[in-house]
DNA sequence: GGCCTCAATTTGATCGTTCAAATTGATACC
DNA sequence: GGTATCAATTTGAACGATCAAATTGAGGCC
């Protein structure tokens, strides 16, 4: 089996190419180029010719010949991660997706590749540059010390970062605001009457953490709240497990938060088997917040502050662009509004989806589980900060 | 901000080319050429003078111009799936993974791409086969009825399948041997001294979800279950909710069954869902057992049949190979052992991974919840009915 | 010496596209 | 009429690699 079969039907018959149209619409191989390139430079009726017989023999302009001549290849390239067993968190795969359409936009092409460990990436990423495959990358889950950007500005490869490593270094990044997605995580509970909200995050080292819990600080505090929270703010592993060992702990108190927030939705989840073990129904004797709002918070019901990750990769693809061969497409909008901006970077505004899991006020609780609660849900946007000069400063288009 | 920036450093530098290490190494373009493609017609004093240069100017033959050359991109295209919400069943970025690492194998490239729907799905494989981007292209989640095998075969671009449409259309697919995941089940269920055993499967039409039956019902039927299980199979879409729905119809039955079968990792979450409301201990007072081995399956302690999605991928690499420009690098292997093929195709065995939610006898039962119980897990082929001539029949590799 | 053989290497042509420069043809202006 | 102007179109060259054919040189043989 898997002799030959299918699959070289016109392997030799060859595509048409721009001569083939030439020859039917009886002009020359610049003027096919022409229609498409540089349509007023052809007279109307000869267009028309031209396009007629594109249409007959169904040509395409050759990928590898534009490529070879204009030394661009109009790809893109991004490394695929491997799923992680123990995390039920995948914004990776909304983000390769959005990316997809994000090029596709500016008429480039997606290439994936895999790489076993970071020295094997940069690897990947220099000879992808170098066989002149790939014309830029897209980094993905950089964090502060992470040494990849500062590889790349060795390599001379045209790049740009989703997440950033701080001030050091220099290069095109885009990031989620987790500050002001920790602000409105607090926000919300504090309206809902909460004034003991825990918190459960990733190990230190972590700045997407640091920063999420800085948010939820920044409100706390305004409120007076951060005495009553002292103590309450425990770091792990992203695992399920963790999530639940970490609320044990919090629950376990004498004095048990009537809020938590997790740093994302798997250790929410862990959070709300904790819970659960000890009785307690979630949305009702306890709230519970996530990050990322992948499909486990839709499914568990659970608040979560939902990633702009469509906007970052339109954003990532927009920084990219002054590198890229001159885009002939309208050139995509980015974001519709937004703060004062970092020089090199874009900081993207995230959105509290609300729901069963966070809803009710700690007056008025809620009679039914979150389980079985109503799918309604409301989300409200982080960007109450956003002046009225922001528009003026945001990117145009 | 965005304006220029850094990221054209070398835009007008240029790499370097065969003709210049040719310069370097005191030799005609050809002799590089031949280092590279034909060594043996090289003299072994010339070859490591070329070689010198290649290292020297970090030349990598370029990628477009050998397309060009050879009308072959050595670019494998693939669509990228959106997430869906509710479910929790994330095969496609295991199998997205699996592919790349496939296709670096025999040195070439994966491209993905986003697509609205079916109509633009095929729209896309005809641009990119015509514009020569991509050289052959693999089509993920294809089942009984699906239209675009047939499409593409009209496309005339080589393709293969994850999935197989029936018997009317002879494409290359590979697929996962359902029947045998579902009699594995059976089996493993049948030893821990269980006899009512529900199913919640697929809606009709979905003949993954009829073939994961099927197997199921022939082992319970060897064993004399049939009837006693009768009437314990019901439908509904892949979403947690249904899951939980449905096994709640089961479990409020005056005879529930002692363990359900779930078609997916998602429904079975569900149907965990259902039993713990019922103050039901899964692992203790209801077995379940779900399909797909996702990362939730591990997270919730449930047992799950795992597909053999890196072998699916590079089985799928392995059909196109002859379609493909001469692979220079060695074939690789794509499946250990094989039962009988049918032409075309390729059947994979999936794997039974047990855990706490099915490890335990009817008799003596687990004194433990299933999420708080240890991590120790087996696993069991379920090919115990490869013959011994298998590996004559299989693929040679 | 002349000639054949064979290995090692070079030259020319080509893949399909587009830039730059040259050509054509029509109109206008002195 | 001669010629400058301009739009429309064509021709030549180049991007970088590799196939096919030609060339070079060394060795063997009569």
């Amino acid at each position: 089996m898997f002799e030959q079969g299918s699959g070289d039907e016109n392997r030799g018959a060859s595509m048409a190419s721009i001569a083939d149209v030439a020859v039917a619409a009886g002009v020359s191989r610049q003027t096919v180029s022409n229609v498409f390139n540089a349509p007023h430079r052809v007279r109307k009726e000869t267009r028309v010719r031209v396009e007629a017989a594109i249409e007959a023999l169904g040509y395409q302009p050759n990928r590898a010949a534009q490529a070879l001549r204009a030394q661009a290849s109009r790809v893109i390239g991004i490394r695929i991660e491997s799923i992680q067993a123990d995390s039920l968190t995948t914004v990776h795969d909304r983000f390769l997706h959005a990316l997809a359409e994000a090029v596709q936009a500016i008429d480039h092409h997606l290439l994936v590749f895999a790489a076993d460990d970071p020295d094997d990436e940069i690897g990947t990423y220099s000879r992808l540059h170098r066989t002149g495959a790939v014309d830029a990358f897209v980094l993905y889950g950089i964090d502060e010390g992470d040494a990849r950007p500062a590889q790349m500005l060795r390599l001379g490869a045209p790049f740009a970062t989703f997440g950033r490593t701080g001030h050091d270094v220099d290069h095109l990044w885009v990031d989620v605001d987790d500050e002001s997605g920790g602000a409105a995580v607090a926000q919300h509970l504090v309206a809902r009457g909460h004034r003991r909200i825990g918190y459960i995050g990733f190990p230190e080292g972590s700045s997407v953490g640091e920063r999420r819990v800085t948010g939820l600080r920044g409100v706390l505090d305004k409120h007076g709240l951060l005495g009553e929270s002292a103590g309450l703010d425990l770091r792990g592993q992203d695992e399920v497990a963790n999530g639940a060992r970490l609320a044990a702990v919090l629950l376990d108190r004498p004095d048990p938060p009537t809020a938590v927030v997790a740093a994302s939705d798997t250790l929410a989840v862990g959070v709300a088997q904790a819970a659960r073990t000890r009785g307690l129904v979630i949305g009702r004797d306890l709230a519970l917040v996530g990050f990322d709002d992948t499909p486990t918070a839709g499914v568990f019901d659970l608040s979560s502050v939902r990633q702009p990750i469509e906007a970052v990769a339109r954003c990532i693809v927009r920084a990219l662009l002054p590198g890229l061969p001159a885009g002939r497409s309208q050139v995509p909008a980015c974001a519709e509004q937004s703060t004062p901006q970092p020089p090199h970077g874009r900081l993207l505004a995230p959105t509290l989806v609300v729901r069963a899991s966070s809803a009710a006020t700690t007056q008025g609780r809620a009679s039914s589980t979150a389980t079985t609660q109503g799918r309604a849900s409301s989300t409200a946007t982080t960007q109450g900060r956003a002046s009225s000069a922001a528009t003026t400063q945001g990117i145009k288009g």
